[in-house]
DNA sequence: ACGGGTGGTTACCGGCGGGATACCGGCCGG
DNA sequence: CCGGCCGGTATCCCGCCGGTAACCACCCGT
């Protein structure tokens, strides 16, 4: 599947809480289940990614719509809004990519004396 | 002076911690002195900014400079790396201040529930 | 000599963000 | 009937971020 944004970590940029820049960019080209946001965000456990989605949705930025089942099927889905926001966080995420190195530089510089 | 960007408690937007994104923006204009960048930084206690200015020199965006005294002088003026770092950081508080109502109208509906 | 302003540093502390773990209801396959 | 997957919720706990307060070295005016 498609990557994760940079690890986030150490990266200077964040949107939201940690996670928040992640699932925007993992829900780009389109809605996704639970699970399979759960696959690109390695690591992040139910609980939180469910509370980064809720925190989306209450600043309007994701959708959460339940397609009724039997097998029940919730996906997540980019509003307008959210979609919005993804022009001007590719243009960090461009940046961060650019001067990755530079910063990883600076780090080691500094940690070394 | 200048304002400080948006209220950052609401926006999704972070830069860095909790101020990193204010005081990069502060420096825009030019390198500025510690207790001048207390003012355009409301409310920021003098150990939260020297741990923020830290923080950005670590990472390479930040310079710190002390001129010589005897009025001992310090300034804090942006590397390139952390001019390069306006543009994206522009476009994300264009972002933010073209849909700061949508993100109040969203968090109000919300809490009406 | 003394108080006050500049430019910090250090010690302490509380809150909360976020991780681990356990559990749960509904449905499905075997 | 049993176990397992999906989409969560409940609980606990720890670390770190950020705030308060105290202190400090240096210089200046009186």
């Amino acid at each position: 599947m498609f990557d994760p944004v940079c690890p986030s970590g150490l990266s200077p940029i964040r949107v939201g809480d940690k996670w928040a820049g992640m699932i925007i960019r993992c829900l780009e080209q389109g809605p996704r289940r639970f699970s399979e946001l759960r696959v690109p965000l390695r690591g992040i456990t139910a609980k939180v990614l469910t509370q980064s989605l809720r925190g989306l949705e209450r600043s309007g930025l994701v959708v959460r719509t339940v397609h009724a089942g039997p097998p029940r099927q919730v996906e997540y889905g980019l509003t307008p809004l959210g979609r919005s926001l993804l022009e001007p966080m590719a243009a960090l995420c461009a940046w961060t990519e650019e001067h990755w190195d530079e910063l990883l530089d600076a780090r080691e510089a500094e940690t070394a004396i």
